[in-house]
RNA sequence: GCGCCCGUAGCUCAGCUGGAUAGAGCGCUGGACUUCGAAUCCAAAGGUCGCAGGUUCAAAUCCUGCCGGGCGCGCCA
């Protein structure tokens, strides 16, 4: 929940602002309409104050942007919570508020407590977020994990701006790649059986196969040879999908739901979605195949939907498939790709603006490579040689968090360089601890706290919180008031980073405060007063990592 | 060739709905533990924001062109 208090207020000023500029208006003064939204953001910097505006720059008029500032300038000096205001060259505005404003805010976010920075409005619009969806041909690898992480923040932080958000995994368990995958695990079960065998080409040829061929010749001997091959893609996909549940559940990333391919397939959806589309003449027949006139909207080229060999293309059931999730009610679409499906956006929107879907009610976010490194040597892989760090052993090498961590770090479409050693590292050269260390910090100074018999759980005054007068407390006060607008503009961006760039700057100003102030003192109420803020900071770090999905340890 | 992404400090990257002296971590140099956790803190060094134009009172940020790196352009999935 955006405070009430910082909301109120920037009604007020933004009020101020409006009724100013309409004066000069009426005047004659401006040259241009002042627009209808006035700018306002909270300063970066402190010296800008607390909050400032460019509007005096960005209007045309006869007068200077300095006079123009000045004029408004007065208006805002009015208002009770503004201490100060400032004209600065070439025309900002900079208001600064009134400390007790701030105590105020503090007061709120405590009373908050876990509800802090999220939006207390439910809103209607239900989401499915489709992330990971990797074929369950072979292990997650490390580029799955960073989709995994990525999809499960974005998540939470639409639940956090109260969209009604559901994850979901789409099984691609059916079709060549699976066929594929059973003439390989029973070429696997033959050689385990001394046999000749041959792994087809473009066959899935890692070592996992063999392990699991290995486990069913110690089960059942040679007796599955008399099974077909449908028998044996069969059985591998169930066993990877199990693995796949586990390793992501290990990642602490829990879908929803999980979506089969097979079944869509079994469905009528498929066939509706074509009728649907020959039906409004998007769809033509050429050289025995059927196509999708997908360059009416927006695509490069007409796509095939069915082969000539009567066969669906890949494109086919993923129409079928987003056709219903709006059936079942989502009205919003994001899709979490890699960078090998980029091309196939134009198309899959093409198909659902065809089917007369908003164009905007799909996203696809694409979520860049991720290379690995030791050091400085770069890891090769490929996932269907076999050769590639699984998540599994990832979580097992780093942990989830650290891996997490690393996963977040970055913008999405950024190529993430991985380095294993780094994040191996349990010491000061690994910036991953950072921000837990300091939520164990704060967790720490208020079990001392209880040891010692100070509590501050009843009653809190008001005086106390006018004993925080350092600028290091005032500057973390700030921060703490920027967490539920930083929420609320990722609820629109998508982008999660900048949540761990943020606790990253909150946290290191929490270790300088501590390591220049003394928290716990002979003075009772400063003590309590500087409690208060310890116990704002961590509220504001949990919730925060706990929409990052990275934990928060009382201990490390 | 066309499309998408990236190019900012030695390294890895933030900042990009234009704004006030370009930021962080790592690394390097020098300091801080008898007192609430040193996985921390303090200080110092380090940048033609790929290049060239343009728009603007104001450009790392917007527009155009070019250069360098990655990926994609199937009746594959």
């Amino acid at each position: 929940m955006v405070s009430d208090l910082m909301e109120n207020l920037k009604k007020q000023i933004s009020l101020s602002l409006k009724e100013g500029m309409e004066k000069l208006e009426k005047e004659g003064f401006l040259k241009a309409p002042f627009p209808e939204k006035i700018p306002l953001s909270l300063s970066v910097n402190s010296q800008f104050g607390d909050l400032s505006t460019n509007v005096a720059l960005q209007v045309k008029s006869g007068k200077s942007p300095i006079a123009l500032a000045n004029i408004l300038a007065e208006g805002l000096r009015k208002i009770t919570s503004v201490e100060n205001v400032e004209v600065k060259e070439p025309g900002f505005i900079n208001i600064f508020l009134k400390r007790q404003f701030f105590y105020r805010l503090l007061f709120s976010v405590l009373k908050q407590g876990d509800k802090f920075g999220l939006s207390r409005r439910r809103k209607r619009e239900k989401v499915l977020l489709e992330f990971v969806s990797a074929n369950p041909t072979g292990p997650l690898t490390i580029a799955h994990g960073r989709q995994a992480a990525l999809g499960e923040a974005i998540a939470n932080v639409l639940s956090a701006n109260g969209y009604q958000v559901a994850k979901e995994y789409y099984l691609n368990d059916t079709g060549v790649q699976i066929d594929l995958l059973g003439e390989s695990l029973l070429a696997r079960y033959r050689e385990v059986l001394t046999l000749p065998f041959s792994i087809p080409e473009d066959g899935y040829s890692g070592e996992y196969l063999k392990e699991m061929a290995k486990d069913l010749k110690e089960k059942y001997q040679d007796k599955l040879l008399a099974k077909g091959k449908d028998f044996f893609s069969n059985l591998a996909t169930v066993r990877i999908i199990s693995q796949i549940r586990k390793d992501l559940s290990d990642f602490r990333v829990n879908f929803d739901s999980w979506f089969s391919e097979t079944k869509l397939r079994q469905s009528s959806s498929i066939k509706n979605v074509l009728a649907k589309l020959k039906e409004k003449g998007y769809l033509y027949q050429k050289g025995g195949a059927f196509w999708f006139k997908s360059s009416l909207f927006g695509d490069e080229k007409d796509r095939v939907l069915k082969k000539s060999d009567d066969t669906y293309t890949y494109f086919a059931p993923d129409i079928g498939y987003h056709q219903n999730k709006y059936e079942r009610g989502y009205q919003r679409l994001i899709d979490l790709f890699g960078p090998d499906h980029d091309g196939y956006v134009p198309r899959l929107k093409a198909a659902l603006v065809a089917l007369g879907y908003p164009v905007n009610s799909l996203s696809v976010l694409i979520v860049q490579l991720t290379t690995l490194y030791q050091g400085k040597k770069k890891l090769q892989m490929s996932t269907r040689k076999g050769k590639f760090i699984t998540l599994r052993e990832l979580i097992q090498e780093v942990g989830a968090d650290v891996a997490k961590y690393f996963f977040l770090s970055r913008k999405p479409q950024s190529h993430l360089d991985f380095d294993l050693e780094l994040a191996k590292k349990n010491s000061l050269e690994n910036p991953a601890y950072y921000i837990q260390y300091a939520y164990a910090r704060a967790e720490s100074i208020m079990k001392f706290a209880r040891e010692k018999g100070i509590s501050v759980k009843r009653r809190i005054k008001l005086p106390w919180f006018f004993l925080l007068s350092e600028k290091e407390e005032i500057a973390i006060l700030h921060l703490l008031f920027r967490f539920p607008y930083l929420i609320e503009a990722e609820g629109k961006t998508l982008e999660v980073h900048p949540i761990l760039k943020f606790l990253q700057e909150l946290a290191g100003n929490f270790h300088s405060y501590y390591a220049k102030f003394r928290i716990i003192s002979e003075d009772k109420d400063l003590t309590r007063a500087r409690l208060l803020l310890v116990k704002g900071v961590r509220i504001v770090l949990k919730n925060g990592l706990k929409l990052l999905g990275i934990s928060a340890p009382e201990k490390m």
